[in-house]
DNA sequence: AAGACGTGGAC
DNA sequence: TGTCCACGTCT
């Protein structure tokens, strides 16, 4: 019965199908591996740009269990949810510990590694190795409650979607199906404007016959998110920049500017032994996250002080002068830069 | 176990 | 302009 789905699906899929620089007949597994963490909650158009030049860096999970936290951090430069690329690091080190350097090819030994749920698993299993782990994403459980014509929300899709996907595997070869799937999810049965004319599946799909096709799955509410107008201090002393090392939480585990709570910038900010006064205020912004707002104001301040800044809640990371661009900071704070970095020159 | 976590492009 | 994508994983 899903035979027939399985042959228009895989026929479509032959010549529809994506060219993606990490796909293959005979794929490296860590390369998969690899770009399913970049490609979690990522789009393929964010990721396909910058995919060589992060294999060059990490071609095996070795190099990437060697890397530095800021060599990390500009590899993952712009691409958002940068717990990802520690969850990357973590997962190469155990593939070193526990597999001897080889990404393993069993579902539980995967599941195991930090990073990988029960998604990424699937994924993995059914690309890298051809075998049939059904892993369920949002482009799949969009197919599924479509084709069966299921009105659900997406956390109600995914354990049947999982039992569909399976049945589909029995019929051929799971890289290809799984493929196959993504991709019709990715460019066909899209979220908002399905493009049903063109489906190898509206045959069979029985949402294809409502007056509206996306009704299903049914999109979640999202709750109004916070807003808050902060300044970003740039500090420096013209030979330095001192940023903080911003703790656990947004944008966290790496050097940051120090967010101050204020609207406006202050025209001094005291530390320990001390002072920061204002130099110039920039172009303000702002910066869309997926659960809050902000609005941000760039200002930089010279630092007067025989040592560096010393602030009782936060460590004070010291940077050379010309290293800010090297330090792979994340688009909110990198925004202010050509203005940050024209306005510090130009100060002396 | 509900909420945290980035980004940029489509609409 | 503002909303949505965006279930993916971790806590």
């Amino acid at each position: 019965m899903d035979g027939v789905l399985s042959d228009a699906l895989l026929s479509w899929y032959r010549q529809y199908g994506r060219e993606l620089p990490w796909r293959s007949d005979t794929p490296d597994p860590w390369i998969v591996l690899v770009s399913e963490f970049l490609l979690q909650q990522t789009r393929v158009e964010t990721i396909a740009p910058r995919f060589d030049d992060i294999i060059r860096t990490i071609p095996d999970p070795a190099s990437c269990a060697r890397l530095e936290d800021s060599e990390l951090d500009r590899l993952w430069q712009g691409l958002g949810y940068y717990r990802r690329a520690r969850n990357l690091r973590a997962a190469a080190r155990q593939i070193c510990e526990r597999h001897d350097g080889r990404v393993p090819d069993q579902a539980d030994a995967l599941a195991a590694l930090t990073g990988i749920g029960p998604y990424t698993t699937g994924a993995i299993m059914a690309i890298a190795f051809n075998q049939p782990v059904p892993g369920v994403d949002g482009n799949i459980a969009r197919v599924w409650a479509r084709t069966s014509g299921t009105r659900c929300r997406p956390s109600e899709a995914a354990t049947p979607a999982r039992q569909w996907l399976a049945n589909l595997f029995e019929t051929g070869e799971p890289r290809q199906i799984m493929q196959a799937v993504m991709d019709l999810g990715a460019t066909i049965c899209t979220p908002r404007a399905p493009r049903c004319d063109a489906c190898p599946l509206a045959s069979d799909c029985v949402a294809r016959q409502w007056p509206d096709p996306t009704e299903t799955p049914i999109r979640q509410q999202r709750k109004p998110t916070p807003h808050d107008a902060i300044v970003h201090a740039w500090i420096t002393d013209g030979r330095n920049w001192f940023l903080e090392y911003r703790p656990r939480g947004l944008l966290g585990e790496r050097p940051a500017p120090f967010c101050l709570t204020t609207p406006t910038p202050p025209d001094t900010l005291r530390f320990g032994h001390g002072h920061a006064r204002l130099h110039a205020t920039g172009p303000a912004f702002r910066h869309v996250f997926t659960h809050r707002r902000w609005s941000v104001t760039p200002a930089l301040y010279h630092w007067k002080g025989h040592t560096p800044p010393q602030s009782g809640s936060t460590t004070v990371v010291t940077i050379d002068f010309e290293q800010l661009n090297d330090l792979g900071l994340p688009r909110a704070f990198s925004r202010a830069l050509p203005w940050l970095l024209k306005e510090a020159v130009a100060r002396d």
